[in-house]
DNA sequence: CTACATGCAAAGAGTTTGCATCCGC
DNA sequence: GCGGATGCAAACTCTTTGCATGTAG
């Protein structure tokens, strides 16, 4: 059977209360400070368990470590690959295009959050601009 | 300046002509016959240099290891959580989507490689029996 | 010939695991 | 009290890096 230990409850409600997305680094300096005793095992394997019991869902950033967020707050990523900067996507902007999917492929998605990478609107002006003014150059 | 060396090519030929998604260690396994002195820290170079150049295109499948393939071969990922069968999306069915958040947003969409977990249509059924009646059953 | 690419080995980083101990139920 | 959860440390895996050598242009 599985139990609701304080840690597993102390992690989840981080993550419920910030409403961030989090990397398995994150949650335990957040935690930390709170529960002494925590250890960084003992994160992964509560992120496991309420990755699980699907209380919060996992998605993968493209930066070598995955994050979590609390399902409770169902919405999307959009990365930009400038700046950095992430653009939150409500979950109504993306349900159509999920249903049809589902529908076309007879496939039920689980994947509730979705991120893509790309340039926000400043950082593809300022490449625009870069590329005007430096036709042809350095390349690495 | 930048080379295109017999590794960058034998990699690249490998993921454009097989158009299937490979881990870094996949790419290592069929090219190594064909040239022997390959090391895994070259193929992990040539896959970055060759993602840099936008010859090949990463994603993260959520199975720890990312997955390159030949971008020449646009399309989109369903992957079944329950029988790992992987089902191919073509961009035609996610381009609008991409235009709709593109706009929405003003962000430039660069992520050419969707990869959305769930349930095909018979691991569905199967857990529907299941969670009825059926104690255990067959394989996919 | 020169700068960049490669092989090798060793280091890094993130994650997982075995085992003794702890604690929720 | 028992079985699952945790802490600790070591192991593992994938990936990156420093340096000497090789090679494309």
């Amino acid at each position: 059977m599985s139990r609701m230990t304080t840690a597993r409850a102390l992690i989840y409600e981080t993550l419920e209360t910030t409403q961030e997305h989090m990397t398995a680094y994150q949650v335990f300096d957040a935690v930390k400070p709170r529960l002494p005793s925590l250890n960084m095992s003992t994160v992964y394997r509560s992120l496991e368990y309420l990755t699980h019991e699907g209380l919060i869902s996992v998605a993968d950033v493209g930066e070598g470590m995955p994050i979590y967020e609390a399902v409770s707050n169902t919405h999307h990523h959009l990365v930009c690959e400038g700046c950095k900067k992430i653009l939150i996507v409500e979950h109504e902007q993306v349900k159509g295009f999920f249903e049809k999917i589902s529908q076309e492929y007879d496939f039920t998605i689980h994947t509730n959050h979705l991120i893509l990478f790309g340039l926000c609107e400043k950082c593809r002006r300022a490449k625009e601009n870069q590329s005007e003014e430096l036709p042809k150059s350095l390349h690495p």
